[in-house]
Order: structure tokens, then C-alpha cells, then sequence
DNA sequence: ACCCGTAATCGTAAATTTCCGATATGAAGT
DNA sequence: ACTTCATATCGGAAATTTACGATTACGGGT
């Protein structure tokens, strides 16, 4: 992969889409958008998948800016991040479209 | 990678992501997005990629159904299937907005 | 029938991803 | 301080992805 990045907005935006291409990471999304916020433990239940795993397609949702949280107490409480989502829909969208809303549904980006 | 798959649609959604999430092929949806209809070969001369490796990541975004096109003549034109993007939005939304429009933005998924 | 330009496919090396078990770290209770 | 429970991180094996050059196949002209 060279440089081939256009704008840093585009770069967000693989980096987003590559968070959200796993069956996984996908899934967790869903479950987070279900329930305002999950403990980790409650997603490994809900997951075939070992702990150590979940928690790392958590990292790499945090690290991508799609979900927010962690350590709180004894547990881990995860959340979406509010207009991540909806950044990327418009991303998504006919380019015009993206330029149009550009700078609208923003929110920091990854607290990493 | 287990099953994990809950739907189709979520089956779907993961293969168009994980299609997206790739610099070079982010980039050719968003040239093809611009113009209705690219030869290949403009492809590759708007890209700091190889002949095999354009005509490849044409290939993925085919079979996930984003692009259609092909061998037209001397040459092979592509354009974006009209509503993938569309639909692929909507997957992104919560999912209760997801389900609502549920079999609306349709439209017969990858010719190959 | 033969070439020529274009695009698709093949083989493959390098890089990345995915997953797990094992281990370390964190925060609370005893 | 120590134990406990939940989560994070580490190390590594297997699978997948990405990219390229080389080759093959397609379509139109000559």
C-alpha cells in the first residue's frame, strides 16, 4: 500500500470501514447500538469468542473512533461513539454529498 | 472466524465493508462516484498501483457488489451499482432505522 | 489469420489480521 | 497487604490480504 491517501477525511474513513469489515467487530457494533452501553464481559457472553479477543476488536474499535470507553470500576462499560457512524454514512455518500455536510457531524475523533 | 453471522444482511453488509476498507479501492468507488463510468485504464492512471493490481481490487469491488461492469469493446468500462452504497448506509444506521427500511434500497446484489 | 492494445488471471512473496492461551494489570472488597 | 474478579496485553500460529511481474485471454483493426 503506498501513500495513496487523498485527504485525511478518506484516511478516517478506511480506517473506520476496516474496524467495521470483521464478522466480529460488526456484530459488537450492534449490540452497543442495541444497549446504550455493555460491559465486556456481557459481549464476550453474547460472542463464540475468547475474552482476549473480544477485547482486542474492542481496542480496535476504540483506536478507529467508533466506540468509546473502558475501565470503570471492577468492569469495562463500552459505548458507541455518538456521531461516528453517521460521520462515515455521510463519508459513504456521493462525494458532493460529504462535502456538503463536511464539518456538521463531527466530534473530536479517538480520545486513544 | 466462527459463524457469527446473524443475518444475511449483517453477511452482506461485513463483504461491502471489508471491500471498502482498502485505501486504493476507497479511492476507485470515489472516482467512479465522480464520473458514471471509468475505463480500467484511467483506473490505473489515476493510481500509484500496478495494471493486475487495479484490475484485482475491481474484482473485489464486483463480487461485493459495489461496481458492475466489465469487458466492453477493446477497452472495460465500470460504474457503481446505483444503490449499494445506499444500502450499505443504512446498515451503518441503528439498526431499528436499518430495519425499517428493510428491503426497500434492494437491488439483486452482485451480477459477477 | 495476425497483430496490438487492454484487461483478467496466475503464481507468489511480504505484510497484515485474527484468534487463542498465558500472563499482567486494575479496582474493589476483606 | 492480599485475594478476587474482570479486563487488557503479550507472544505466536494460522489464515487472509495486498501487491507485483509474467502470462493468458479478449476485441478490433489491418
Amino acid at each position: 500500500m503506498k501513500s495513496l491517501a487523498a485527504s485525511t477525511d478518506e484516511e478516517r474513513a478506511v480506517v473506520m470501514l476496516r474496524a467495521l469489515a470483521n464478522p466480529a467487530r460488526f456484530r459488537i457494533v450492534r449490540l452497543l447500538a442495541e444497549s446504550d452501553a455493555s460491559v465486556c464481559g456481557d459481549l464476550v457472553g453474547r460472542l463464540p469468542l475468547a475474552q482476549s479477543t473480544v477485547s482486542e476488536h474492542l481496542r480496535v474499535l476504540r483506536e478507529a473512533g467508533i466506540v468509546q470507553g473502558g475501565l470503570q470500576g471492577p468492569a469495562s462499560r463500552y459505548c458507541l461513539v455518538p456521531d461516528a457512524l453517521a460521520w462515515l454514512r455521510t463519508q459513504l455518500a456521493s462525494p458532493e454529498a460529504a462535502t456538503l455536510v463536511q464539518g456538521s457531524a463531527r466530534e473530536g475523533h479517538a480520545p486513544n
